[in-house]
DNA sequence: ACAAAAGTGTTGAGAGTACACCCATGC
DNA sequence: GCATGGGTGTACTCTCAACACTTTTGT
């Protein structure tokens, strides 16, 4: 039996774009066609022939925003019935992390506006981009924990506050200085630049995030 | 630019079946046409229309084993091109855990033969499911280790030995009895049945899953 | 000199880990 | 009565969490 005689469904790969800037943020685009014209979505685009499903996501990331050399993880592939007005449409999620100080907003030709918003005052969106993004808000909470992928969203070069208040964003929570410069500097994931940064008050060491280190934890276990 | 203008590839969903039976083993079928005839792959099979891909999996491994209300998750979509030899086809797999006294072998009918394989012998597999396979059971591992997923790999009652040897197994390293003991029994998950499995030496108490259990702990932080 | 942000240690509580012997049953 | 697997407690270590003052700079 040939693959030509079972039907097939289009698929398409969105991109949930995070970047921090005062707060967490998602990179979504207006719609310029319908279903949904006018709506704010998930960037996204039809996988092609001959193309891995992670180049399809790097290749729409730089469309949207400019940037290559980013995290990039999957998510979840979506794939109910009636999810696209269209018809059968399946979309593998992927999310990106990007560096504020990296970004260069612009819109793809199939979309009239690309803009930021803060992950606590998001538009209405199309399709169901609506359960996907909390999804990826989730993971990214979650590895955030127990992997060192914060240091993603950050700029090169940081003062431990910077770092700690990048954290305590993406958590929505506060950490307690001492113990948070304590454990990431004990964990040994990043290292003096011997700059300073100057500004109010005393200056600040500037640190970078070592790529040589393990920067994974393993989970807290369960059962001995 | 409607949907038809874009090319579009095959879909499929392969479910990795998990058991346990004295070993981790795995679900496998011998492929009886080409391509890789002969030779044995993860069971799976074409996404139908109007279908979601959960219920894709579940049919799937209805046809394979005769079960219904087993766990299953999704794992990672896989769309190398090159992949497939018949051409573009992109994965979705899943992966389920089966208890062996549930089982129900029965192979479909585009599979020759279907076989348990101890993950530790298992044979040359078809397609990528070399690579796809140890995913599988990377996570299986992890997500072992912070939830309390163990517990759908083991009949309905269990002694703690039992349950113990199941941890033992399936992370292939040896645990402290009183320390696992302890534990379990403090999480809250398991309790008594009242019965007893008598058999070679003292009879043993035997528990069951508390299904409204929160089983899951927070990961380790790698930052507090 | 004062405002503003950086930097720095200690203590108490709880969890994790290592470890060895008695108990109930079948043969 | 003995072989077989079931069941139990304690002490030490380490990690986590809570908490407040001094230092350095710019204005």
């Amino acid at each position: 039996m040939a693959l030509e005689d079972y039907p097939r469904p289009s698929v398409t790969v969105d991109v949930i774009i995070f970047t921090l800037h005062d707060d967490l943020q998602v990179l979504l685009i207006k719609r310029k066609y319908p279903p949904f014209a006018g709506m704010w979505a998930i960037p996204g685009g039809f996988v092609q022939e001959g193309e891995s499903l992670e180049e399809t996501a790097l290749r729409e990331l730089e469309e949207e925003t400019g940037v290559r050399d980013v995290y990039l993880e999957q998510l979840y592939t979506f794939g109910n019935p009636g999810r696209d007005p269209r018809g059968w449409v399946i979309t593998v999620a992927y999310f990106a992390l990007v560096p504020c100080t990296a970004v260069d907003l612009q819109a793809g030709d199939d979309a009239a506006e690309a803009r930021w918003f803060s992950i606590h005052s998001l538009p209405l969106l199309a399709f169901d981009h609506a359960d996907i993004l909390p999804y990826a808000l989730q993971r990214l909470r979650y590895k955030l924990e127990y992997s060192a992928v914060g240091f993603e969203l950050l700029p090169e070069t940081f003062t431990l506050t910077e770092l700690q208040t990048a954290y305590e964003t993406i958590l929505d929570e506060t950490l307690d200085k001492r113990n948070f410069r304590r454990k990431i500097l004990g964990a040994g994931v990043i290292e003096r630049t011997g700059a300073y940064r100057t500004g109010e008050g005393r200056p600040a060491q500037l640190y970078r995030f070592r790529d040589d280190a393990v920067a994974e934890v393993k989970a807290r276990r369960l059962f001995p």
